[in-house]
DNA sequence: ACAGTTTCTTGTCATTTGGCAAGTGGAATG
DNA sequence: CATTCCACTTGCCAAATGACAAGAAACTGT
């Protein structure tokens, strides 16, 4: 079938059934992405919300000084979209683009809302997409005030090793809240251990 | 009337029209703290979801080295709630605790879920709280990735000045992710200017 | 009003990190 | 194959911040 892996992913978040699963997923529509294709682009508003089978993603924004910072890294079986920008239909800051070629699922804010107000377990799944990425967001800002950029390098290779495949060392530099530079000596320190 | 302020809340959101909100405001119950009372204790499961209506409040955890750190800041007119605990119905990592004597309107999780999926424009409301406080903490953590703690700081001075009536400077400090040395440091420069 | 506690400031010094520039290596291009 | 471009590394120095400790100021409870 078409969507084989879609229902799936709806039913992971444990508050939407297989027959749900089912009908929610018939909703969405694939999308593909070649590797640099832009998901969001500054200055508009955002069209989609996109739960990402295949590749990876990443946010980034500017600094006053016109250098790019990364906000955020999506790989598969997340939900890809900028919150302000998609539920407050206000024009993005961020831009979102492929780090690689990648295959998804895509909603508009009107079908999101349209399923959001029909179908209860997809308010509870949506909801707990929110609260997730709202927790891990959490945990970051915390991790950057207690933690020195070494652990938190640590902690990222531990945890999303796949990012160092996709992504820029400066890409990275960047999300962990530093130079390119540091990071190079960062890594270089880490190796003697 | 006993709800009167808490009803205009409701509508603030642009959600939730005057009949609504009225019919809304009767399922929640006043909750009274006193200055260092707890909202919220580290290891329980938060039992509620906090509309404060005067007063503020912070939230705090622990570092690895046993130091408090300031997660959050809630004054008047906000949704007080720890996002994780609350609605993964899971032990807290974090403290909230009454800065001043305070007053709000308090849902416990079921009830909150029953308006939720009774209410329409209650979901509206409720996805507008999670994506205002989504969307305030992104832009958080990008301002500490990008800014300098004296342009933090400064900021924070301008948009929540009333907080500095509330919290204790280290505990400023810390929300900022310097140390309290750092900040008085910070404010003698500032005095300069 | 007093003693005791906590908060804030300040000094000194060490450490981390940034800014800049040069150099290396690999991939893409013609 | 040579050239160019880009990512990454490295060295040097400056700036920002932290750690620690001492002292001043503000608050607390009796």
């Amino acid at each position: 079938m078409m969507h084989d892996r879609l229902p799936l992913f709806l039913q992971s978040s444990g508050h939407v059934g297989q027959r749900e699963a089912g009908e929610i997923a018939t909703h969405f529509t694939r999308k593909e992405f070649a590797k640099h294709d832009f998901f969001l682009k500054e200055g508009r508003v955002s069209q989609g919300y996109l739960l990402l089978e295949e590749g990876a993603m990443r946010a980034f924004a500017y600094d006053t000084e016109g250098n790019e910072v990364t906000t955020g890294f999506f790989t598969k079986n997340q939900a890809v979209f900028e919150v302000s920008s998609f539920f407050n239909r206000v024009p993005s800051k961020e831009n979102i683009q492929a780090l690689s070629d990648c295959v998804g699922w895509c909603l508009t804010f009107e079908q999101l809302n349209h399923l959001f107000h029909t179908i209860p377990a997809f308010r509870e799944f949506g909801r707990s997409v929110l609260v997730k990425g709202y927790a891990a967001l959490k945990d970051r800002m915390l991790s950057t005030i207690t933690e020195t950029a070494e652990e938190r390098y640590a902690h990222l290779l531990e945890t999303k090793p796949e990012l160092f495949h996709f992504a820029q060392l400066r890409h990275i530099a960047s999300y962990l809240g530093i130079t390119d530079s540091s990071l190079s000596r960062i890594r270089k320190e880490f190796l003697k251990k």
